[in-house]
DNA sequence: TGGTCTAGCCTGTATATACAACTTGGTGAG
DNA sequence: CTCACCAAGTTGTATATACAGGCTAGACCA
């Protein structure tokens, strides 16, 4: 915590960012204009410029000159969030998604869990265990953690249709991810899920997501190698107008 | 291409990217500073001051109030690089890198070479085929073909001492990259020379860079699955104050 | 009714100016 | 010689102002 106030074009960037995040402000939504901010906040309208142009640059919003500032949608900001949600990424492809719920209960976390997620031993957490498929072909066997009280709705959520990353993302942002790739030998349980071969490696995420400071799950998710990549594209910061893509992207590719 | 002019700060960024592309200006040298800046282009403080801070925001440079701007360490803006070079890695980890090379011969594109590096059958492309130690243990396998006009020299290079991928952001700015990371069984000669067990599968990473708007390297690397895995860290864009954090960084860890 | 035009709002850029905070190098006092 | 201090240069922020250009709704005309 600093103790130095933040200069005012940063006040205008967390007070918009604090709108969006509670959901005051939606995708599409106009965003106060420069002009209204300057009357609003007394500040002058290079300073909400400032605040706004910022505020466009790291997703936030998109402006139209002569219409005004929009909040912008949710994906388009949020990389992180485009990377946990596989029904996306399927429908993308013009593809059927359709899930399974193999499990979903709340536990005591234990050992790895309470250690990845931050909280004592015994804590209640949320375990969810799906697969995902692919026009009926399963895709991605999900094994995921969720702590209890960040997420107390979430045994009334029915997660056929809505995955658990865009019910997660809906409570409240998820601002810092970490993960891990790794090729691994399923187990017979998780060979079996995904119908994959005798000797076919999969290919596993291992994914913790912060919310707020504090990491609030942690995934496992399994794939079918001879199914299933992970593609990047890396471009160079500032050259392209947008920076949106300045950040990777991580899609998965099928065929 | 745009028939408007660019804006004046557009246009003061890309004087000095180019200044550090080409090499005029070099990391930690000082770059003109924003009264500098408008006695030589005679623009106002304020548009000095909006190209040198997106420079900052992008990565390019660096600001301390007081001393002045100064070209960033390369790393620091090139994820693009530091994702590629292996020797870095393990040097990071305080481990010690070797390197045995296979094979370093020009051959002709043929094939799905080709067709990667957008040139035509027949083309001069060099091949190398190199194995990199960590402590004495193999921890990849590079198998990379390079365009040859872009990189003449290639053949008397010695890559042993120096990664290709050093070598080859030493020619030139590597400026964009795509990836793909997939599970594989590996054959039996990547196996031998990986010292993989016989079940035990691998993480592939195939990377296909571009300088100047064309592709230029195409790379398989072969990692043993028991010994590799790829992490990333995704932070929110804008939040902390450095953009240097706000960019994937994929290393591997081991043990 | 249907089309055109314009006033008004909005963003995008640019300039001139001002003050605060930080860093460095030199100056002067002890 | 050493320390304290100050001046100059630099970045960081903020304001007031100006003009160009995109967009839209409503006025206006045929």
């Amino acid at each position: 915590m600093t103790l130095a106030a933040k200069p005012m074009y940063q006040q205008l960037k967390d007070l918009i960012i604090g709108r969006i995040s509670s959901g005051d402000l939606r995708p599409a939504d106009r965003v106060p204009s420069e002009n209204e901010l300057v009357e609003a906040m007394s500040v002058s309208r290079m300073t909400a410029n400032r605040a706004l142009r910022e505020l466009t640059d790291e997703g936030y919003v998109e402006r139209v000159a002569g219409r005004g500032t929009f909040v912008s949608d949710f994906r388009a900001r949020s990389h992180v969030l485009e990377v946990h949600n596989i029904a996306d990424e399927i429908q993308r492809r013009g593809h059927v998604h359709t899930c399974q719920v193999l499990r979903h209960s709340r536990q005591h976390a234990r050992g790895e869990i309470a250690k990845a997620l931050h909280v004592a031993q015994g804590i209640d957490v949320f375990h969810l265990l799906l697969v995902h498929f692919e026009n009926g072909t399963p895709i991605q066997l999900e094994d995921r953690h969720i702590v209890a009280d960040f997420a107390p709705e979430c045994l009334e959520q029915d997660f056929r249709h809505v995955t658990p990353s865009a019910y997660l993302s809906a409570i409240s942002p998820l601002q810092e991810a970490e993960q891990v790739v790794r090729a691994a030998q399923p187990n017979a349980a998780v060979r079996q899920r995904l119908l994959m071969a005798d000797d076919e490696p999969s290919l596993v995420v291992i994914r913790r997501t912060w919310s707020h400071g504090r990491p609030v799950t942690f995934a496992r998710l399994h794939h079918p190698g001879s199914r299933y990549e992970l593609t990047g594209h890396y471009a160079p910061p500032g050259t392209p107008k947008s920076t949106t893509e300045n950040v990777v992207e991580l899609e998965k590719l099928q065929r």
